[in-house]
RNA sequence: GGCCCCAUCGUCUAGCGGUUAGGACGCUGCCCUCUCACGGCGGUAGCAGGGGUUCGAGUCCCCUUGGGGCUACCA
């Protein structure tokens, strides 16, 4: 289980001088990529992939991989949001080696910090605006929302999309009022009227890391509020838009991955980039995660929180692969996976491999059913002592109670298992006794026939549990009642655990233990 | 509506002008077997449609259709 989940490694890295093979001839500055949600709910399984590549690309690079924390939206951010979000990161062993210290606001790790952008106000946003303003790149808008919402019906009203100040609001705006701050007002950017020298043929445009060359006519970008209306005749607090840039660009990110749904915010915030003087980042927009149904993954799709699939037992481990592996294809020397054992990437491989050039342009569907095969395997291929950390959490306290020597059969035993809850499942009965009502009749019909008696009467009088020592003595039964194993297998199964399935019946014995046997053998023979 | 993006089995995908269109998951047949599983060996199924370009098109171009994103003083 490489990359752990203890998720208590926030130390800095020694930050790696060696970025050779970087992409492209891009750039020769170190590479830093980030991820920047906002706490305004759970941390989506999307967001997840996200930072996944993020954080790949940083490890292959040598890089830095930034946690940033997008709390201006007052209304809908948290601080029992970042908590989840800090928490869903660590469990999925997406360590940061910048960005805040979890549960503690106060601090931080890094030299660019804070990391979350309400502490960033004073600081950083609004020297950039004032900035901005001082320049006349940016000015003061005094159109109120309610004057705006009419405005924006009157032109939609003609069926012609609406554009502040421009087409048919041009004129209405406050681009060319010299507005000053003796009443409240929120800042907008010029945006280019499509002849600035910087644009490329009137248009917006770069060459995206994953989508190839992008561009938008400069004409259809109006000029959009960097800084809200703020209390009384302050700046009030900046958007999302702006404070992406001043932060990507103070926290010298190299390499902005992101979802796809960031496509048509990239104009603007280049325009930002122009307008402040700032080098730009590479781009690179990740395709979405949809659901079965090819919508986009939500709630009703069945569990989009990185919580949820903890809770069903899946492994991070598992989770990581089997998201990376959606929109990526990893190549060996160019080629894909040609059998299911090359599907199952370490995160050593998933590094070592890792490459833009191998992500998909088009969206994918989140498999659940392939993201269970993965865990299985996992499973399957880790050592009981890795497990158990993992399996701990779906125990009952009793499972603690319990020598080495126990869990690793118990664990071995389960571990075709699909998930960690499954194992569980199958491990219940060593806990629980089954009551009469939990008895399978049919099967109690089928298997628990006057012949096998004798032999399970036999059975009472072994004390030795010892796998081997099981075996040999259950040969002699067998033989002197003319069995078959199956026979007193299945009888045993429905006496121990009411039913007729059991991890193999030598385990099933042993983890019950001698005392515990005889007593669910009672009820089955002569009282 | 406008702007932008996307399109190979049910799903994730390989393919980069000439292939019996390959693999994985799923589903399924057989085998193995003390139950359930695991495992092994097979099978199933695809280039959205229409025009071009070309000796030749899943691969290049255009259109149609379908899907997705954005279109806020949200992020």
């Amino acid at each position: 289980m490489a990359g752990g989940s203890g998720g208590k490694n926030f130390v800095n890295r020694p930050s790696a001088s060696d970025t050779g093979g970087l992409p492209r001839g891009a750039m020769s500055r170190p590479v830093v990529t980030r991820f920047a949600p906002s706490p305004t709910g759970m941390l989506h399984i999307g967001g997840v992939r996200t930072a996944l590549f993020c954080w790949l690309y940083a490890r292959k690079h040598g890089g830095r991989f930034i946690l940033r924390i997008e709390d201006t939206d007052l209304d809908r951010s948290t601080d029992d949001n970042i908590r989840i979000i800090e928490e869903g990161m660590a469990w999925c062993g997406l360590d940061w080696d910048e960005g805040p210290v979890p549960g503690d606001p106060t601090r931080w790790i890094g030299e660019h910090g804070p990391y979350r952008q309400m502490q960033r106000m004073e600081s950083h946003y609004k020297p950039a605006v004032e900035r901005l303003l001082h320049e006349g790149k940016a000015y003061r808008c005094r159109c109120g929302r309610e004057e705006l919402d009419e405005r924006r019906k009157a032109v939609e009203a003609r069926g012609v999309p609406f554009q502040y100040n421009r087409g048919l609001d041009a004129g209405n705006g406050c681009r060319n009022r010299q507005h000053d701050a003796s009443e409240p007002f929120a800042v907008r950017l010029k945006m280019p009227e499509g002849t600035e020298p910087w644009l490329d043929e009137g248009a917006i445009a770069w060459t995206d890391l994953i989508k190839g060359r992008l561009a938008f006519p400069a004409a259809s970008m109006d000029d959009w509020i960097i800084a809200r209306t703020g209390e009384g005749c302050e700046i009030g607090v900046p958007t999302y838009n702006f404070c992406v840039v001043v932060d990507d660009t103070g926290m010298e990110v190299s390499h902005v991955l992101r979802g796809d749904d960031h496509v048509s915010n990239t104009p603007k915030q280049i325009a930002l980039y122009q307008a402040m003087g700032f080098e730009r980042p590479e781009f690179g927009h990740v395709p979405m995660i949809l659901g079965k149904d090819g919508a986009k993954l939500s709630k009703r799709h069945g569990a989009t929180s990185i919580t949820e699939y903890q809770a069903m037992g899946f492994l991070p481990a598992a989770v990581r692969l089997a998201l990376a592996r959606l929109s990526w294809t990893p190549k060996v020397d160019g080629q894909a996976a040609e059998t299911a054992e090359e599907e199952l990437l370490t995160d050593a491989q998933m590094i070592e491999l890792f490459d833009l050039k191998d992500i998909q342009k088009s969206p994918a569907r989140f498999d659940m059913d392939k993201l269970s095969w993965m865990n299985q395997k996992l499973i399957q291929r880790a050592s009981w002592r890795e497990l158990e950390p993992h399996l701990r959490h779906f125990m009952p306290q009793k499972w603690n109670e319990n020598g080495d020597d126990w869990k690793r059969i118990a664990i071995t035993a389960t571990q075709k298992g699909k998930s960690l809850k499954e194992m569980e499942e199958s491990l219940a009965f060593c806990w629980k006794r089954p009551a009469e009502a939990d008895f399978d009749e049919k099967a109690v019909e089928k298997f628990m026939t006057e012949a096998v008696k004798p032999a399970l009467q036999e059975v009472t009088t072994l004390t030795d549990y010892d796998h081997d020592a099981l075996q040999a003595a259950f040969n002699g039964i067998l033989e002197r009642h003319g069995l078959k194993l199956k026979d007193l297998a299945q009888a045993l199964r429905v006496a121990l655990c009411g039913k007729p399935v059991s991890p193999p019946i030598f385990d099933t014995m042993y983890l019950l233990g001698r005392e515990e046997v005889l007593a669910r053998l009672a009820r089955w023979l002569g009282e």
